[in-house]
DNA sequence: GCGGAAATCTCAATTATTGGGATTTTTGTC
DNA sequence: GACAAAAATCCCAATAATTGAGATTTCCGC
């Protein structure tokens, strides 16, 4: 579909080649990757670091640059989602013995925008930034559960296996029976999906148009909840009041848009929600 | 100098219109303001948003985007200093009723790369991300008075009225010495500088080239001080230490880097640091 | 200070970018 | 649901900017 040229686009390649396991690339190396001529290869990455997404490492190559970190920080302040939600992510981890995530979901992606911990020692660790697969744990499913039946299709046959496996259901009418069924409960739990003997207990978050558009999140060891004597849907049931107010608050700023000089990114009606993040 | 062409930059010029002033833009408004023709301008945008860097709002125009956020947390994984520092960051913020933030010296820039804050409303807030100004406050001496001499000057002749207004000297001799004494010290003091009645307490932290690539620092209410009957150097004491504790944690990492597979950044030896983050 | 590697420079060829204007898609309104 | 205005995209020839081979300079370790 996109043609993939474009000078722009090479240089983004080269940013695209640092992810969580790889975060120093020498020139040499981006050459023989991405197979660009010398001279070409250090005039994109003066550019890269003149704009401060890249730093050089004396004798190491590239990392990313400070650039980055300014950027996020507009972003926080840019993102509604974020400003309100902070509050009630942070509320939840205090009031259980858990990490409490926020995650914004970016038409393919999910992103952790927000997190709050109260356990010393966390199992799975979301830190804001970190993506997560769309087929996966009780996130995906609050989300998941929430979109129109267009846009759930596809993301259900892709992943057909994984739901099989999770025991959503074998064939795409049983997911969307529990789907369905996630949707009317206004919340969605799983059972050691992510991380083995914690639970996700997950709420969607509505942008005034009724469209999913984050869910809060709250993981917590079985073993804690045992000894907290707490209910699954106690706790859940706390998730999904927390995600109501973001909602309605989200909805009382987009009609009163004063209080807040932004408005939730919502990308081309074709596909609802924000449609962008590709790495490739 | 450097010669201020490419299509690269020009669309890293269209990032660089998003402040924290302005964090929405129409193609119509960028148009104007940069000059480019439609078809280009929609071709760059297009181009971001493909990348991830921008996202549309609906009627609204532009905002930063996702990538942003996803990078933003390769940073703080390749970065040791946010790494190494967070402890100290939090465990002074705990201490005191403060806020306590750790900057990173970029080159020609001060940012705030993590903080931590104990008191309910502060009133001076840095957030990670926010750049700070490179000729006021304790954080700009603490680097500033343990820059090498070649890189000072050019700094202070070019803010002599700021370091007079303060009173730290009014020819570049008198800042000269001040800066001395303050090296010595091992720690800064300013008074209000920033935010009035609060007090700003600084040490530098070093890579293991013995050259300051960061400050810790200690924001504090003046009246919070007296209440908690706290004498500042008793505090400045503490900074320092933890500031060196960073210090000597990163050279450990740099002689077995196997700890950590990164390394601080630092750019070409003329500047002895980074230099970039250019926005012009 | 020397030698090898890394980065930058020069400049002509060529390719990919540009932009005027038509066209299509989207959005807001009736 | 349909209409008009605005927004975004497409088309394609002209052209200006990017590209890359090789020479040259700078950097870095010894």
């Amino acid at each position: 579909m996109s043609v993939s040229s474009g000078s722009g686009e090479r240089l983004f390649a080269i940013l695209d080649l640092f992810t969580e396991d790889r975060l120093e690339w020498t020139p040499q190396e981006i050459m023989t990757e991405l197979g660009y001529t010398r001279p070409t290869l250090y005039r994109y990455l003066r550019t890269l670091k003149d704009a401060g997404f890249l730093t050089s490492l004396p004798g190491r190559g590239f990392t990313l640059g400070p650039r980055v970190v300014e950027l996020d920080f507009l972003v926080r302040r840019s993102d509604p989602v974020v400003e309100i939600g902070r509050d009630q992510v942070e509320a939840l981890a205090s009031r259980y013995p858990c990490s409490s995530l926020l995650v914004r979901y970016y038409g393919k992606k999910l992103l952790c925008v927000h997190s709050a911990c109260s356990i010393p020692d966390p199992r799975s660790s979301y830190p804001r930034g970190r993506p997560m697969p769309l087929a996966r744990g009780a996130i995906s499913r609050a989300i998941l559960a929430n979109l129109p039946r267009r846009q759930q299709k596809p993301i259900i046959t892709g992943a057909l296996e994984d739901f099989a496996e999770i025991g959503i259901g074998s064939s795409v009418e049983d997911v969307l029976d529990s789907l369905r069924a996630i949707r009317r409960r206004g919340y969605s739990i799983a059972h050691g999906e992510v991380t083995p003997g914690v639970v996700g207990i997950a709420a969607p978050v509505f942008d005034s148009g009724r469209l999913p558009i984050a869910a809060l999140c709250v993981t917590i060891e079985e073993t804690a909840l045992k000894a907290q004597g707490l209910s699954e849907a106690e706790v859940a049931e706390n998730v999904r009041e927390a995600a109501v107010e973001i909602s309605f608050e989200l909805a009382e700023l987009q009609h009163d848009p004063t209080e807040f000089n932004d408005r939730i990114p919502a990308d081309d009606r074709k596909n609802s929600l924000i449609a962008q993040g590709e790495n490739t």
